[in-house]
DNA sequence: CTTGCTGCAAACAGTTTGCAGAACT
DNA sequence: AGTTCTGCAAACTGTTTGCAGCAAG
């Protein structure tokens, strides 16, 4: 899975005729070792203590095409950082928030994804993508 | 309405030992007289053109009160701004947002509300609030 | 050798904060 | 009078951009 990761990175760079270089290789590795919902700065902390001659700027720049072939999504929390997660092919889920200890459960509803498109469709609007985020506290907060 | 809304603020100045001033009427006048969603710039041009004397962080203060005040809420359109809705009593709705034209469609479904709050449940979780966001082309845009 | 990529620093946008003076109560 | 509130400017945070030098093709 990791390496399907990176071959579909390569077959992007080739397409669009981007380079291949030793920063997008460390940044995807690194990408690929975190858990779900790095933020752009964690990511960036984690590179720089193995690899400190690369740049913020490097760091945001790659996180970007990384969405573009599709690999990562951004998502943001209102925390005013933006994180990127792990795309999983036609996978789809949504987010419990716990905002006492930033915790983040995933979940996934067929039903509700059918909804949202009878929603969508009774306005006359094509989804192209949606997010969904509950706010609350998790069982461990809320005591 | 506006006359609630008004009182509703008075209310909240009083319990909390705030002042009433110049300022805060004229901002929440504007502010009650605008449409859903504006965001704190377009608000504080909006002021500044009758109020030249107005500044930016008194904008940006007071609409903090507002939603403390529960006459407000704040919203986040990944557009980096963010936007103040009115609130109605009892009311939750949810949005199509449209990345054509920007444009927002409100919308409501209790099915959903529901099967949130399950999903909640499950995972132990108490929900504070919750967003929901559908992206992608309304109507016009798509053609 | 050509062009894209990087690192740095500076620029930027939105928002927050410190502070002296103004304005409520 | 006492204290909160305001306006300004400066600080701050997360992110983007310009550019000279570096490196991949």
């Amino acid at each position: 899975m990791i390496l399907e990761k990176k071959k579909a990175f390569n077959d992007f760079s080739a397409r669009k005729g981007l380079r291949s270089t030793r920063q997008r290789d460390i940044i995807l590795d690194i990408f690929l070792s975190t858990h779900q919902h790095i933020s752009v700065e964690e990511l960036y902390f984690k590179i720089k203590s193995s690899n400190p001659g690369i740049g913020h700027a490097t760091v945001y720049r790659t996180l970007k095409l990384f969405a573009e072939a599709g690999l990562a999504r951004e998502i943001h929390l209102h925390d005013g950082q933006t994180r990127y997660e792990h795309v999983v092919a036609g996978e789809h889920h949504d987010h419990l928030v716990c905002t006492g200890c930033n915790s983040i459960i995933e979940f996934e509803d067929e039903t509700i994804e059918k909804l949202q498109n009878e929603i969508a469709s009774r306005h006359g609007f094509q989804i192209k993508n949606h997010k969904m985020e509950i706010y609350g506290l998790c069982a461990t907060c809320k005591q």
